[in-house]
DNA sequence: AATCAATTTCGATCATTTTCAATCATTCGG
DNA sequence: CCGAATGATTGAAAATGATCGAAATTGATT
C-alpha cells in the first residue's frame, strides 16, 4: 500500500467516526504503527487531520453540537429588528384556534415569540420551529416526517409524506431568498422541494421577506407572484418593489419594526 | 474508550439530566472514577461542563422552563443505572452505518449517550431522542411525521406515513411497559399505536426492558413473545422470567450495569 | 440549634498500562 | 549500490486505575 493511499485512508477514516485510534487504521491499513504515526504527523502538518493522543481526529472543531439543530447559526444578526417585526406581524394575522403551516427559515423562526401566548395548530418542517414551541408554548405542533438536514435545519422526506398532504391549513407562511417580478425566489434547491411539498396545502400563501430580499437575485424560481396572497416585509421596501407587489394583485403590508404596534410581550 | 469520546458522552448527558453522578459517567462509559474526574475537570477548564460536588452539570444554567418537550421529567431516578446498562448493550449490538429504528421511551432514550460517538442511520419517533442526537452526535436522524404528543413525547400520524413505510433498518429498539408470557405488553394506547406502526419495518425487534417489568402486568398486548427477537434486561431479571424468554426462542442479553466489560473493539 | 458520627466524594500519589518519539536495521525500487 | 520508505526496538511521556487521607455532606442525637 503506498503511501497516498493510506493517506486518503485516513482522511477518509476520520470523517465517519470523531476519532480512530492507531490500530485501527493499522488493521484499516495494513502497515505498522509506525507508518501510521508518522503518516499521522505529516497529515497532521499539512492541516489535513488533528493529531490526537491515541490517533486522529477531525480537523473541524468538536463544537459541531451547538451547530446544528440550534436556532439559526448566529442567526444573521443583520436585520433581525426588521424579521422580529415581520413575524409579529404574521401571527397579527391568525386568530386563536387557527391552522397554519409554518416554512422553515430565520425569518419564520421569529414567529415562535409571538406565537408563545397561542393556542393554534402548526404544522411545520423546522425542527427549531417545532423545538422552541413545543417547550415555551401551548400550541398543537404537527411535524412532517424525513430526514433532518443540519445545515438548512429543516426536515424533508424524499417520500411522499401523507401526513403533509393530509394537513389543510387556512395560512401558510414562508420566507424566502429573493422576491421581484419573477416570482418567488430560492436559493437553495433542497428549500425549494420543502416549500413545494407545502404549498397547495393551504388556503393563503404568506410571504415573510425583509426588505433587502427585494435586491436579491436567485436562480431558483420557486413560484409566481400572483400565487402569493399577502407579502410582509419592513419599511425599507423601495416604492417601485411595492408598486410592483400591488399591481401583481398582492397584499402588502408594511411592519413597522420602531415602536409602537399593538400590545406586545416579549415572551 | 478514548478521551475524546469520554468527553463527547458526558457532554451528552449532562443535557438531559440536572447533575450526572461520577458513577453514571462511569458505567456509561465503562472507566474508573478516577479518570471521569479527571475529565470532568477538564472539561470544566474548557467550560463545557460544570463541575459541581458529586458529578457534572450542563453550563447553561438550567432555565429550561418548558414542561414538555423535555427528555423525560423528572421519570424515574430509579433504575437510571440499569436502563443505561441495557440501552449501551443495545448500542453494541450495532454496527457504525447501521440503520436502525429507536421507539420512543424512557429506556431507549439512554441509547442516545453512547450514540453520541457513532454514525449510524436513526430513524424515531422520539422528539427528545431525534433532538439529542441531532445536537450531540454525527448520526442521520429521521423522524416521523404527526402530531407531537406532549404527555407521551412521540410523535403520532392519523395517517399513514410514507415516511415509515419506506424506512426499513436491521433493527428495531423498543421498551415496553411489561414482558409476560402473554407477550409485549403497553399501557397508553397511544404507544400501542406508534409501536404497531414502526414494528415489521426491521428484520429484528429487540426489546429493552428493565427487570421490574417481568412483575408488571398490563392490559394491552402490543405482540406475541416469538415476534420478539432479543431482549436485553439487568441482572436482576428472575430465573422463571429468563426460562421463559428462552423457550420462546428468544435470544436473551443480560446487560451487567455494575462494573466488568468486556473489551470492546471500535469499528 | 449545635455537635458528632457515618458516609460520600475529592485530591494527591504511585504502580501499571498504553502510547509516543527517536533510533537503527531491513526491505523495496531504481 | 543508493535512497527512501517501512518495520522493529527501546526509553520516555502520558493516561489510566487503585489506594488512602482529607474534606464535605448527610442525618441523628442531644
Amino acid at each position: 500500500m503506498h503511501e497516498k493511499e493510506r493517506h486518503r485512508i485516513i482522511i477518509s477514516a476520520v470523517q465517519d467516526r470523531p476519532v480512530v485510534t492507531v490500530g485501527d487504521l493499522c488493521t484499516l491499513t495494513g502497515v505498522s504503527e509506525a507508518t501510521i504515526r508518522r503518516d499521522i504527523s505529516t497529515l497532521h502538518m499539512k492541516q489535513k487531520v488533528r493529531r490526537v493522543r491515541g490517533g486522529a481526529e477531525a480537523i473541524t472543531p468538536p463544537q459541531f453540537a451547538g451547530l446544528a439543530g440550534r436556532p439559526f447559526v448566529v442567526n444573521e444578526t443583520m436585520n433581525i429588528a426588521a424579521k422580529q417585526a415581520i413575524a409579529r406581524a404574521a401571527v397579527e394575522m391568525c386568530s386563536e384556534g387557527d391552522s397554519i403551516i409554518i416554512n422553515g427559515g430565520t425569518t419564520t423562526f421569529q414567529m415562535v415569540h409571538p406565537l408563545a401566548n397561542r393556542r393554534m395548530q402548526v404544522f411545520t418542517n423546522s425542527f427549531p420551529i417545532a423545538e422552541h414551541l413545543l417547550k415555551h408554548s401551548k400550541n398543537t405542533i404537527m411535524l412532517s416526517g424525513g430526514a433532518i438536514y443540519r445545515e438548512q435545519n429543516i426536515i424533508l422526506s424524499p417520500f411522499d409524506n401523507d401526513v403533509t398532504r393530509n394537513f389543510y391549513a387556512k395560512r401558510m407562511f414562508m420566507g424566502a431568498q429573493g422576491l421581484g417580478p419573477i416570482g418567488l425566489m430560492e436559493a437553495d434547491p433542497l428549500l425549494i422541494q420543502a416549500e413545494q411539498k407545502l404549498i397547495g396545502q393551504a388556503d393563503e400563501l404568506v410571504v415573510l421577506v425583509d426588505s433587502s430580499k427585494f435586491a436579491q437575485r436567485s436562480s431558483l424560481v420557486l413560484c409566481q407572484l400572483d400565487r402569493i396572497t399577502t407579502v410582509i416585509t419592513d419599511e425599507g421596501i423601495p416604492d417601485k418593489a411595492a408598486a410592483m407587489i400591488e399591481a401583481a394583485g398582492v397584499n402588502l403590508i408594511v411592519a413597522q419594526s420602531g415602536s409602537v404596534q399593538e400590545n406586545e410581550v416579549a415572551s
